[in-house]
DNA sequence: GTCTATATTCCGATAGAC
DNA sequence: GTCTATCGGAATATAGAC
């Protein structure tokens, strides 16, 4: 939680609360615990964020824009080669974009998974509006080339396997476990990325490519 | 959010509470919405539960005890069965608990799932030391299970994919969506229980059968 | 840009009458 | 068991000096 001191104001700002928000949540999370922990003033989160809200914005649209970028240009790189159509390499280009900013200390190294694993499981609905229209091209552009890797899926069937898959890799990248609930000792570990990537990718390429539900 | 007059204030606390504790978190709900919510006095809530955070616990423990319950016993008539090694047999059972429990009003209906949902994202770490050590049984049972039946895999791969199946299906329950961020309208709707345990079975049943990760 | 001081609201919890 | 009244503190936000 130390602050870095040769960094400006704003930047401090956002290095404390993306810790905070990841650890706490919003609602948990205070505007003097923030600034305290940048060792800023309490009114300086007004001055350069307007709000707490706005704030939190900011701190999650610093890590969204890379990793968007990042995962657009992986699926265009892919679609230039004979894999276009494999729906188990268009699975691969996503997860490689989050592991490669998951491993890039400019993004924030592994703290972008959990703020990104923490914001979508936020009650409130603080960037549930401008955000979301602005990247609607991420989603948009792997649902279409997931349904032309999956012709043998309805496009719904599709989008359910792609929300499936996503859920899997975010709540294991940022360490959720539901089973957590019912159990003292946790039963896995999520410290090292590349190794739950490992875990992930045969149970998530095997979903993906799983005949079609049997219509009832 | 209507308070059904005929019941009892510690059974009105609960089931107001709940509801705003799913959709608001346990920091974004105030006791002051709960009783008002309740149609109960604001001192009732302390002395029927102590404290929010006890209230927390006894919303949770409602729901849990027969899930764990009802999913021990599925298994437990499982493996009488021949059925008793079949992976996907394993992960059904475990499905069907969460489905009945989802569809039986006296357990809260829908409710229930989406509880389970909340809390195991929860940043407050409330009932994580005496409820989980009750409930041990649960999980130490169904990753046995899915031991024997899937003798190929390591028993830390086991745990992982029991891992990623709970989170997809958890998740989906409950509506919760990654992919929400970053688009404007939603893909997938949860609103059908029956329908999203359809989409999700073949998806798992194919993950959890899946050959070993290669190792690195 | 940074600070102090403060306005205003809401929080969880409890004392004590009925 | 239910209520009113209130305590003590912490929340976000801002006005205004420097």
């Amino acid at each position: 939680m130390e602050a870095v001191k040769n960094l400006d104001t704003s930047t401090r700002i956002l290095n404390a609360a993306e810790l905070l928000f990841i650890d706490h949540g919003f609602d948990g999370t205070s505007m003097r615990q923030i600034t305290a922990a940048a060792e800023v003033n309490i009114a300086a989160v007004n001055y350069y964020f307007g709000s707490k809200d706005g704030l939190f914005q900011a701190v999650f649209e610093r890590r969204a824009e890379p990793f968007v970028r990042l995962s657009l240009a992986k699926l265009t790189e892919l679609e230039a080669t004979p894999q276009a159509n494999n729906p188990i390499a268009i699975a691969e280009s996503f997860l490689s974009a989050a592991l490669e900013m998951g491993s890039n200390p400019e993004y924030g190294g592994l703290v972008f998974v959990r703020l990104l694993a923490r914001t979508y499981v936020e009650p409130r609905s603080i960037l549930k509006e401008k955000i979301p229209q602005r990247y609607g091209e991420l989603t948009r552009r792997y649902q279409d080339a997931l349904e032309r890797a999956l012709p043998d899926l309805s496009s719904t069937e599709v989008a359910w396997r792609f929300h499936f898959m996503t859920s899997a890799m975010f709540n294991a990248f940022a360490g959720n476990h539901v089973l957590r609930l019912f159990t003292a000792q946790p039963m896995v570990n999520a410290r090292d990325p590349q190794r739950v990537a490992q875990m992930l990718l045969p149970f998530i390429s095997a979903g993906l490519t799983s005949p079609a539900a049997v219509q009832a």
